[in-house]
DNA sequence: CGCCTTACTGACCCCTAGGTCAGTTGCAAA
DNA sequence: TTTGCAACTGACCTAGGGGTCAGTAAGGCG
């Protein structure tokens, strides 16, 4: 009579498909994980969500902990990899394209699944070192990186005033990782909202608060 | 023969102090939830820390949780209330003014106790709307006020522009607050200096990134 | 010094949730 | 169809730790 066999999974059956496993563990550890963090977060209801027992995670992962590693690695992996190339071409402004990374900055921290991550690896990243440099290479370093290539040839072009801001670039993204942190911190109990924040930051970034002589 | 009388706990037998246990126990607490957060922290840890045994928590406080509560809000009243007066004085310029205010949301975010608050609140902070509305009324909205008003002084003094920084003075301190999160979430792992940093912060703030035409 | 109140103790209870494994079943080859 | 195997199940085991409570002793009072 009913034949609900498209669906992803129903109250089918068992099917026996090893090579799919994994990855859906993983997607339903995510999920968990972001929900309730490491601790707060519980196998049973990850093999629900997964649409299988208990104890087929643990013919595809030691542990807690190793899913956690895992699901962290794929994630991270995934939103770093997500939007890559918004800035591979190098034309415009540096004002154009600090704007157009700044707001790709935003579009993950502060509606995308990057604020979800920053939100685990704070509260959790300690246990986890190795995820924890794995991700600074995969941001920070690498956002510096980029960043200081773009207000060097700022520089050259004459757009950009040299200054100790080409040694810590990390200054002008702070306002994004703020914003996230704001929104991890007071949900919804304290709105601060987007657009008005945004504009101040470019604002502010671009010719500073003081009067110009 | 021996007498560490004078030493606060040793291993000296066990003294009634009804007045005094409160306040030693929401210490101890305060010191194991800054150290592992709520879940990870221990109630016979604590115990240990306050010189007594797990029972006699309960003597003072229902519950974990209870006991939480307390030590959360003695540990924001205490550190909100530390620096306050450091800017009471309104005089000299307004760059003096923001270097002023930003090197005290320094000492407080990097070095000080606000961090290891501010890393108990992002992690734990779901569980206490009423803490969290407190906090945020203690520092984002206060320091918001604070800053705007001096701001307005600057534009009065025609030292300051005009600017969309005057509605969200967040993010003038953004980058403090940033600092403050990549040292809770890379600790000793990945090093960001202070200095370098500060005067990034400063610099930028000031003149913008733009080369002034 | 005896007695009573009560601060305090710590062995114990028990619930939660990570982890295990004997048994079940899909599935493909014989 | 049978047989073998490996994917899968879920009842069970166990550790850790929050919470309890019968018992202990400090110390004030008569």
């Amino acid at each position: 009579m009913t034949e609900p066999a498209d669906a992803h999974e129903r109250l089918s059956k068992p099917r026996r498909r090893k090579e799919a496993r994994p990855a859906e563990i993983v997607a339903a550890g995510i999920s968990e994980f972001q929900e309730h963090g490491f601790h707060r977060a519980n196998l049973n209801r990850i093999a629900k969500k997964a649409g299988i027992s208990k104890g087929t995670i643990y013919l595809y992962f030691a542990s807690k902990e190793a899913l956690f590693l895992a699901a962290i690695e794929t994630h991270v992996t995934s939103v770093m990899g997500e939007s890559e190339d918004a800035l591979t071409d190098v034309n415009g402004t540096t004002r154009d394209l600090l704007t157009k990374l700044l707001e790709n900055m935003y579009a993950r921290f502060v509606h995308g699944e990057a604020q979800a991550l920053l939100r685990i690896l704070l509260t959790e990243g300690d246990r986890m070192p190795g995820v924890i440099s794995d991700y600074h290479a995969m941001t920070v370093q690498r956002g510096s990186t980029l960043l200081r290539k773009i207000l060097m040839r700022g520089v050259d072009r004459g757009e950009v005033r040299p200054g100790p801001a080409l040694e810590t670039p990390h200054v002008i993204i702070a306002p994004a990782v703020y914003l996230a942190v704001h929104h991890i911190m007071f949900r919804g109990a304290q709105t601060l909202e987007f657009e008005p924040f945004f504009e101040a930051h470019i604002d502010t970034l671009f010719h500073g608060v003081l009067a110009t002589r």
